[in-house]
DNA sequence: ACCTGAACACCGTTCAAGT
DNA sequence: ACCTGAACACCGTTCAAGT
């Protein structure tokens, strides 16, 4: 009986901040974009609104939490966050990684895509848009770019990368082979079939349309702005590791 | 008699889906993102819920429309849309003013950033992708990029620009230049105030964020990319412009 | 300090009924 | 064919009250 007050916290598990956005990525992860709702959340958490929202300010924060804690994640597991350059190439590939480590988190939460677009225009320089800066930034640096570029030859990158993981096709299905096989020959009957005189152009790519790999291509765009980059920056032996 | 049935349809003026579509543009435009409401419709419209949903089949729905009309004009709006190639430097220029065309057309309608971001997302192959698509397209076929590689340059373009757009600042308040010279201000003070060990990088362009200018920066970005696609596509006499 | 749960003010959407 | 407007099923958020 004298164990009553003290233990009354044990309750079942204590509710924390971080319970709720894990919880949070859960729902979004598994039943998906939309059923991230208080009360799916007082749900599964078996509690009511008002403890919600005494760990959390409101759903837009909780989304931004849930955003951050999964493109942490992905980034974290990049080769080396932090690492020595060791090797003239290195710089390029850091930041291949960086976008492929995003890209890949995307496909394995549909919902990002979103999230990720919402955040830069809503919260333009909010936790998520700052980490994914600081992770291309440093790359950037080591290339050798002047100091006066770095700012604009990171957004650059950024909001390529960014864009470009927006569209990420989640082709409605439950995203299997046979699925996007179907949706990407829709898709490019639908375009042959629109107006020669409006869209030339995209009747002509139709074909590639229907043939192309989005993690391709999203390689060779980061290599086209990569280029972009390196030829208007050449490396030349102006940093440390240039002796022999 | 016959006269009769004909018209019916006088009232005090037609509902159509254009009328309800502008209706919606401006709602977006005076009272912001988020204002668009069906009640807020029908309070403008002067009919019900019924009436407006006789016309469009739901909220996503004309929210495409809405940032398809606005994109279209704005398109539109270019020097010359489907206008002959006379000199050399021509396709560059013209991808510069569409990019250009919808930097300014986000910068009138702030609601559009959002909008865009969620069209390629939700609807990745929907008319206002489409358009863009289209846009970009064009100038890039003139520029004598070869034929297998015109999606996937395209594609780096229209994503880097629909990046770009979709962080472009809306510091909240009215969008005057106080505003936003203190908005700047804040973000590049609090950046000075980040961890060293957690974000060096940040920290170090802390000085060229606040001085920057998004316009201009989507300027360069914009030719970064350009100098990307010409480095990797030498323009060679292949094409028709050729002679002198 | 932390949680409960009823209540509030709002949504988008439907649908029988009218003309 | 086109429109009305009440009604439905849902939201996010608040807040007095409890422990």
């Amino acid at each position: 009986m004298a164990v009553r007050t003290r233990q009354s916290q044990r309750r079942r598990q204590v509710l924390t901040r971080e319970r709720i956005v894990e919880t949070a990525v859960e729902l979004l992860d598994t039943v998906g974009e939309g059923a991230l709702t208080v009360r799916a959340l007082t749900g599964r958490l078996a509690t009511g609104p008002g403890a919600i929202y005494w760990h959390i300010g409101n759903m837009d924060e909780l989304l931004e939490a849930a955003t951050d804690a999964v493109v942490a994640t992905a980034l974290a597991t990049q080769p080396a966050g932090r690492a020595e350059v060791t090797e003239a190439g290195a710089p390029q590939d850091e930041i291949r990684a960086v976008a492929l480590g995003l890209f890949d988190a995307v496909t394995e939460h549909p919902w990002l895509a979103t999230q990720l677009a919402v955040q830069l225009t809503r919260n333009p320089w909010g936790p998520v848009t700052l980490r994914i800066f600081e992770s291309i930034g440093r790359p950037v640096r080591a290339l050798g770019v002047p100091r006066g570029d770095w700012f604009a030859t990171t957004s650059t990158l950024v909001h390529y990368i960014l864009g470009a993981t927006a569209q990420t096709s989640q082709s409605s299905g439950d995203g299997s082979e046979t699925d996007r096989a179907e949706f990407l020959d829709t898709a490019s009957r639908a375009w042959q079939d629109l107006d020669p005189d409006d869209y030339p152009f995209i009747r002509a790519i139709a074909g590639q349309m229907r043939e192309h790999d989005d993690r391709e291509q999203f390689r060779t765009g980061v290599d086209l702005v990569l280029t972009g980059i390196t030829t208007l920056h050449p490396p030349t032996a102006s940093r440390p590791p240039a002796p022999e």
